[in-house]
DNA sequence: CCAAGACATCGACAGTTGTCAATGTCTTAG
DNA sequence: CTAAGACATTGACAACTGTCGATGTCTTGG
């Protein structure tokens, strides 16, 4: 349950109304970017940066995997939307992408 | 990433502090019962049930896949701890483990 | 232009997941 | 006790996932 999120605005609470099959769709491919210890871990360093920002650089080391399996990971997060990259120069910045990340929230509220 | 999970309560916020492993393990395995749309509707489903319960009776035609794979969802979402099962004479009862629930949206926070 | 370095992509592989048909285990009606 | 029915479990299979080493693509310093 990975791809591309839509930009569609999704989704009421989970008790509020039965989820139809689309906003299903859109809520699973973003908690399944969340269903990965590595991931969360990713995404932790990422929100937790001092910045707001944290350099691709900075994040092999501390998860612990293989510079390829990070930024493997970094994809995942970046296409479910829960993260955005920037490029600059030689470097890949990632910040967190509060709305999606309330998005997921909101979902289980 | 699917798993009984443990009993400790868990975690702070993402953007609070770095995720230990643990906690990582523990969140991924709620996340990772979340990351299907199946699942997500049948919590929706569950969720949203007048009485606080739903019978598994209820739940397969509305998801649209077999018996046996509904069984096999619930059980996920069970040994995930988002839902409860009481089996009351011929049927099973589902309802929404709130605490659970609550915890992984805490993380998002 | 060249070399070094940061990051992404590729190819491969073992492990996991979602699905269903078939079957098993209970519980209750008669 | 027996039959029916609700639900769980099993076995099988294709599809997907996480991981790494090797390699490719940029960007910058010299």
């Amino acid at each position: 349950m990975v791809g591309k999120r839509s930009t569609t605005t999704c989704c009421a609470p989970l008790r509020e109304t039965v989820l139809n099959h689309a906003g299903a769709s859109e809520l699973a491919m973003g908690f399944a970017a969340l269903a990965d210890p590595a991931r969360l871990r990713l995404l932790s360093l990422i929100a937790t940066a001092p910045a707001g920002e944290a350099c691709a650089c900075d994040l092999v080391t501390p998860i612990g995997k293989s510079q390829p399996t990070v930024s493997h990971h970094l994809k995942i997060l970046t296409d479910a939307g829960l993260i955005h990259r920037e490029k600059r120069g030689v470097w890949a910045w990632y910040r967190p992408n509060t709305e999606r990340i309330e998005e997921l929230r909101t979902a289980l509220g």
